[in-house]
DNA sequence: CAGTGGTCTAGACCACGGG
DNA sequence: CCGTGGTCTAGACCACTGC
């Protein structure tokens, strides 16, 4: 994959951010020195510094300079697009994932609207409990349209379905809704996750548009009260 | 206040989508032609619509131009730094605070921590409840240092403490960590709000950061279950 | 005062989509 | 093939910080 240079120069700073070549509450070099350094313009750099800075590596201050910041003070923003297997991996847990249901079918009306398909489009209807640590605390169902994901194996649904639409169907997602509230606990969610008494659970609804701007995904995830998190970084922008 | 050019021509821009000019999923001009009405350079034109496409307005598609997002389609994003009262004006509510503690005092250990301050720095503490349409639904406990906030009164605290510090303190903020788990209600939640049977609250943790990286605030947001609500754009960032 | 990041320009080449 | 957005350049001026 062909990486453009403010990419290149967004790792090579991130690597050096993360491995104390700069360190923590200490100034990166100016604009101009990196363009220099790097051999290129200062508006590419600054590509690469915006980069740094959304991801909450450094603090850009006008006039004094680009400020790293430390990153062990919050664990890593856990926000945006991230799929149950990132989760799991960035927290080191031992996890699995059990596949109820897996077919393709016309989908119930309600589903229908969400994904604003045509009448007699048919659907992926996926359900997934997801166990860490012996504990079932988290049940996807998840809702694709068979247009554009025409294949979907138990296996892939085992790993990450996002993988799959990414690297192997070649779909670039491009943007995504979240919306979390919590709602009562429902037969599916007693049946198969290991609720104890909780009467609620936490709604992750995800809606996952393609770069044309047509919906390719719905996406329910009903956490466990107790289990869920959610960390969001909010950079104040500019308008 | 001094404006940039792209953020004139992206209030220009949105102006125009939101009136109809631009109509949803049709496209706008090309940048080159964009560049050109507005007598400016591409690059201009770019950070312009970056804007509108981080605020959801439009989709960028390589080689084939950007398109108009249908706004209605989603409500409008209610993601990042958000104050209560932009949300209950956003949702055109009667809505009311109830400010019940307001004082300058050491802070409990855990506070301190919080802020990183030094012994013996004061801290503000603030306790309201939030009522919508008659209900007390969300109990905010608020924790300024007072090195950056020297005075507070309970008019301020009645109206919008976010506008004050921005507005007449002329503090920047320049991001927030935004954190949430569900918890069991405490005492608190339970004589202040109106908690009807629920044993838990949504807990919005909110950490805020001036310009230079220190935190200025910390906050948090007990909601009863029933009634909260998050959302968030994702937009899939280049990196 | 010199140095910083923020903005802006007028070019350029590229990969890609659609006809 | 042409037009699109994505990247990149080598300058420039500005407002602001800190000395």
């Amino acid at each position: 994959m062909k990486q453009t240079k403010y990419q290149q120069i967004y790792n090579d700073l991130s690597e050096n951010i993360r491995n104390g070549t700069y360190k923590p509450n200490s100034k990166l070099p100016s604009e101009h020195e990196l363009a220099e350094t790097y051999g290129t313009s200062r508006e590419t750099i600054r590509k690469a510094l915006n980069l740094l800075s959304q991801n909450g590596m450094i603090q850009k201050i006008k006039a004094r300079g680009s400020v790293v910041l430390d990153l062990n003070r919050y664990e890593f923003p856990v926000s945006g697009l991230v799929s149950f297997k990132e989760i799991s991996e960035k927290m080191n847990r031992s996890s699995r994932t059990i596949v109820h249901h897996l077919e393709k079918k016309l989908p119930e009306e309600w589903i229908r609207e969400q994904l604003e398909l045509e009448a007699g489009a048919e659907v992926w209807h996926v359900l997934r409990a997801r166990e860490i640590e012996g504990e079932k605390i988290i049940l996807d169902r998840d809702f694709f349209s068979a247009k554009w994901v025409p294949e979907l194996t138990r296996t892939i649904c085992e790993n990450s379905i996002y993988d799959y639409l990414e690297n192997d169907l070649g779909l670039s997602v491009s943007y995504a809704k979240k919306e979390i509230v919590v709602e009562e606990a429902d037969e599916e969610d007693r049946r198969y996750l290991d609720l104890h008494d909780y009467k609620h659970v936490v709604v992750v609804r995800n809606y996952v548009y393609l770069n044309d701007t047509t919906l390719i995904e719905y996406t329910e995830s009903r956490h466990r009260l107790d289990k869920f998190r959610f960390v969001d970084f909010a950079r104040r922008e500019k308008q």
